[in-house]
DNA sequence: GCCCGTCTGTTCGATGCCGAACACCCTGGT
DNA sequence: ACCAGGGTGTTCGGCATCGAACAGACGGGC
């Protein structure tokens, strides 16, 4: 496939988005898989197509928490374009399916040749402060049922599919709650027929619905995510 | 007096910085001052000298939290660096003093002038992001306790001074808990004799102490801190 | 067709924080 | 000298979540 089926690639200028490409080459990320280890330094980044990612924070002592996802939408490996070789978050694979991937070396050498990745990962950047400031607050304040049904839109999203494999422990450990809150909370979304699920594997049956049972801050960053990423290019 | 007395301007070499110190002002930041509402476009940027200011994130329900804090190791308007010209964080000041203030405008042409800054902008937004992950980990698996000690070392570095005013209805505004929560984790550290309060005036009496009583996530803040900006330059 | 590992569901007591309400104290202004 | 208001301390019941442990249920592999 010619057109490349990350957001942030094909916002690009044709020239520079070919530039990129050609430094690129297609992987295939698998459940689970980590593509980066707190504190080691970062030797390539990702843009998924169809997979997605988790960055995961953990704290000295052992506890850890999903922090950000990055799908089709966005990238791994932004902190390079900062200067900055490593970065201390986790990255697993949530998703598995297809991205480009590229050296961090070749990345940086784009980014210098090419205005146009530079102005478009610095809005980037700003959706990401964003989100994590919010989702702070989210955490601060807000339950297990609508910060999982958040979650799981924010999942939906980015696996471009009402089906995706997912249990209650992986849910647990990206929530940062026990897996019996997991139980819970979704028992009681697939009671009002919001979701399915099955041994692992997950539907969304009512979208809107979902998207009432979810905490603000879901509507909140995807219009943060539009206002900042939609107008000009 | 000459030297600017913030952290990243005194990193810039003499030229860059003499070009951005001839375009601000110095300006007296009162307690409680509020400098940006969420979404306001922004008019100028601060780079605080002994004063400090917080960072506010508010959700459409109405819950706010401190997500940041900006002293003179930093600046508050950074997200113009990334060609956004608002910002979702409240801010306000909590320490009050000078801070050298300067035009939207101004800072974007200088910043277009000066790589070095760009550089070291960089790198604190990278400072900034690293802090946020790890805040909000911290803020859903660790006490009042270690947090309000956390907090207050925080507020600490940047009053530079163990005796700043503070009431404990504010504390807990910032940390998004009740008063009472603050009373009860502030009368224990005071017990056992790592600070003194009295009427919205607070001392701390033992930084030691204190830090022992903080979360890991104080040491792993600064350390982070100090890797990233202190290399290099 | 059986077994075992994985995924899901349930229960228990404990606990840290919540919202609300009220009592006291200190300080500065009249 | 007093009063008002802001700052601090205390108490109450309620509740979401915690940690731990165990029970059922599905499905792939032998």
């Amino acid at each position: 496939m010619s057109t490349p089926h990350n957001q942030l690639l094909a916002s690009l200028p044709r020239a520079d988005r070919a530039q990129l490409l050609a430094q690129c080459e297609t992987v295939q990320l698998v459940l689970e898989e980590v593509l980066y280890e707190p504190g080691q330094v970062t030797r390539q980044v990702y843009f998924p197509i169809d997979s997605f990612i988790s960055q995961i924070a953990q704290l000295a002592d052992g506890h850890s928490l999903e922090v950000g996802m990055v799908g089709r939408e966005g990238m791994l490996g932004v902190h390079l374009s900062l200067g900055v070789p490593r970065e201390p978050l986790r990255a697993m694979v949530q998703g598995g399916g297809s991205a480009w991937c590229m050296s961090a070396g070749h990345f940086r050498a784009a980014l210098a040749r090419s205005p146009p990745l530079q102005l478009r990962l610095h809005k980037y950047l700003y959706v990401l402060m964003a989100e994590r400031a919010a989702s702070a607050a989210c955490l601060r304040f807000h339950e297990i049922g609508p910060r999982l049904a958040r979650w799981l839109l924010m999942t939906q999203d980015r696996a471009q599919s009402d089906q995706f494999p997912l249990t209650q422990e992986f849910v647990a450990l990206m929530l940062g709650v026990r897996r019996v809150g997991v139980t819970a909370a979704a028992g009681l979304l697939q009671q009002q027929g919001l979701i399915a699920y099955r041994r692992g594997e997950l539907t969304v049956l009512d979208r809107p619905g979902l998207e009432a049972a979810a905490c603000s801050c879901y509507a909140a960053d995807r219009r943060n995510h539009a206002q900042t990423m939609g107008p000009r290019r």
